[in-house]
DNA sequence: GATGATGTGTGAAATATATCACGATTGATT
DNA sequence: AATCAATCGTGATATATTTCACACATCATC
């Protein structure tokens, strides 16, 4: 079955977890109880989530750390390449490109775009950057599936459309606004705002 | 009652698409199933939210868009003023200094700090960068509530725990690693590896 | 190898969240 | 003003998610 997004995101953590502390204090296996313990879940979760990609825990012990690393990496395709163009180079675009995360997780920056004539033709970050005139046509010929959205919220849908009339699949989007896509393309949005307002709301 | 963490969010997104809708074309009032379609959730949880914030429809009608507006600006606490420090300047604390939609959040980023000695006097985006080893006198001083933490993950503990022992309120974490904080501090982790693995997953 | 302590795996129960169904209310229409 | 259609408010229902409870498995110890 399709795992959900809650379990995406606690196997995230569990991961984040596991290579920080084995990266800290090298460790052959650990329980649930202990990766409850310090990420403030229920032990009963982990176990669940563990299970839910077939990962089997040894009574006693607990799980190998190396297997449920790799069961994660493999289930979440972060060994998989996803070749990824970014739209938009204002303070977030540039910011983003200069992330040493990304290929951690599999993900490749091919190429960048901007609508703005002024920044065509320059470089950044060790790319140089396109129009968004030639975007579609570069989406095609690299066969690219995933596109980060960076630009002003004024041009995000009339972009948003050209990039799914390309067939694209996925847009991550950094907008502070909704995107309207067809079913088959997925958005997840990246807003800001949404953990300001939690905050707001705590402090209040 | 504590409003959930889900609800705060859906809220931010009814107050968003308000924000939007009347900015392009000005109208009275709105219906729950209006705005249900908008954001491809269901009408009567548009209703309830509502109704959890207080705010009564007419039949037939729908809502006043101001009065939502207003009333999801107060129960966020949005027209009340938070004083913020920025703590790592690097790329993306840069990136979120010059964010222009603070403001409207209610949010005052006041200083800046960060360890690096080659960093700290130097000017960014119109603030003058105070090593970190000024920051407990500052926010003692100024009775700043709200932490926005942008360094690297090596120091982040380190950091939050000297915030916490300011009696900080509220650590925004741009860091990707989970924070230990006393109970009554709230972290709001804004973990860009959590959508990159939904991405991931979905283009696997 | 028997025993006890500690962990896993998982069905059942509890909780949280979302949706349905429908009476009540309002504005438009005749 | 009587009727109709659209919309709200909300209790009931359905679904999703988390937690509990406990049988079963494993290792350490005697």
């Amino acid at each position: 079955m399709q795992l959900k997004r809650v379990v995406l995101e606690r196997l995230m953590r569990y991961h984040r977890f596991l290579s920080q502390t084995t990266k800290i204090k090298p460790i052959q296996t650990i329980t649930s109880a202990q990766i409850a313990e310090a990420l403030d879940i229920d032990p009963t979760q982990v176990r669940k989530d563990f299970g839910a990609i077939g990962l089997m825990g040894i009574g006693r012990v607990g799980y190998q750390v190396e297997d449920v690393c790799c069961a994660i990496r493999q289930v979440m395709g972060f060994d998989h390449e996803n070749a990824a163009v970014l739209i938009g180079v204002g303070q977030l675009g540039g910011a983003l490109l200069t992330y040493p995360g990304f290929e951690k997780y599999g993900l490749m920056i091919e190429a960048v775009f901007d609508s703005d004539p002024a920044k065509v033709g320059r470089r950044k970050a060790g790319y140089t950057i396109r129009s968004t005139r030639t975007l579609k046509q570069y989406i095609r010929n690299y066969n690219i599936r995933l596109a980060i959205l960076c630009t002003p919220v004024e041009v995000s849908q009339t972009l948003t459309d050209r990039l799914t009339s390309t067939g694209i699949k996925a847009i991550w989007n950094f907008t502070p606004t909704s995107l309207n896509v067809p079913a088959d393309v997925l958005v997840r949005n990246e807003h800001i705002s949404l953990g300001l307002s939690e905050i707001a709301y705590h402090l209040k």
